[in-house]
DNA sequence: AGGGTGTATGTGCTTATGCAACCTTCTAGG
DNA sequence: CCTAGAAGGTTGCATAAGCACATACACCCT
């Protein structure tokens, strides 16, 4: 345990402040680069990653929700945007008749095809790209030691 | 050069995918203790931060909008909120009539003082205790290349 | 069955934020 | 000087997101 009390140096708080920048910059050109070629926010990309990626092209709100950090309400309306534009539609679950499903239209995923290209360029250019695979590695090894530990 | 061309490996792509969730974590938590204990905003409390290690505890306010990553409206909006919380004060620019200073009043120093503990446990609890001084280290130099390659 | 408790989703409202347009003031070039 | 354009700041408008609440259904326990 490095402290339990311990102060907090000006480096480590340099380190903090460090990587909130980063991550504002990286999230922020992704952003503008999504948004701008393919008029698709970062969630709604996320959401048709997510659903490109499940059994079926399909997920419940709920479960999709958590996957891509949404509040529920705000996957209520952010599927309401994407159904609105043909990428996904809503279908009744036959299970269970509270739930609801959604689905990944086949114009959703030609627009993820089209957008995934200038999504992972924009994560190699801005993050994968400047470091070294030694790097990437202790940086996976952090990230891990991160989530246990929340 | 790892990659011009190369394609995104899926242990790559978790890394980042890691990086995202570990941002947006230990922000909403940052933001959920400093909202629920002393009813400031993350960018409110960075903009009270910013103001007091500030020469007279003031910044102009397009300066201050790039410390704290915001647009110039939308700190506009921020300092209204605060100014109408009696934790910052607006005050003339005697050498540019366009500009305005934003100054942290007494009360806003006291909010501030109050809440950095808070502020710098929960960066302490879900973040830098979970590393090593290695990893620190580590996480400042990959860190400096995101900057330098940005 | 029947009721209480918990779960899945949607809605009303509030807040935060960005962009574009707008005034005011500064500055540089003629 | 005086004008053209840039810079600082605010405002109008639109969007995104969350919380609290409402509704519909499910499931368990008796």
């Amino acid at each position: 345990m490095t402290s339990m009390t311990a102060e907090i140096t000006p480096q480590q708080l340099i380190v903090w402040r460090m990587l909130q920048r980063a991550q504002v910059g990286i999230t922020r050109s992704l952003e503008t680069e999504l948004l701008s070629r393919h008029d698709l926010a970062p969630a709604a990309y996320e959401v048709l990653h997510q659903l490109s990626e499940a059994p079926g092209r399909r997920l419940r709100m709920n479960d999709l929700a958590e996957r891509v950090l949404l509040s529920r309400s705000g996957l209520t309306r952010l599927i309401d945007r994407l159904q609105r534009d043909g990428l996904v539609e809503r279908e009744a679950c036959t299970s269970d008749a509270r739930g609801l499903y959604a689905v990944l239209t086949e114009g959703g995923e030609r627009r993820l095809t089209e957008a995934t290209p200038t999504y992972l360029r924009a994560v190699r250019e801005r993050f994968l790209d400047l470091l070294s695979e030694e790097e990437l590695r202790q940086c996976a090894a952090m990230l891990t030691k991160l989530f246990t530990g929340a």
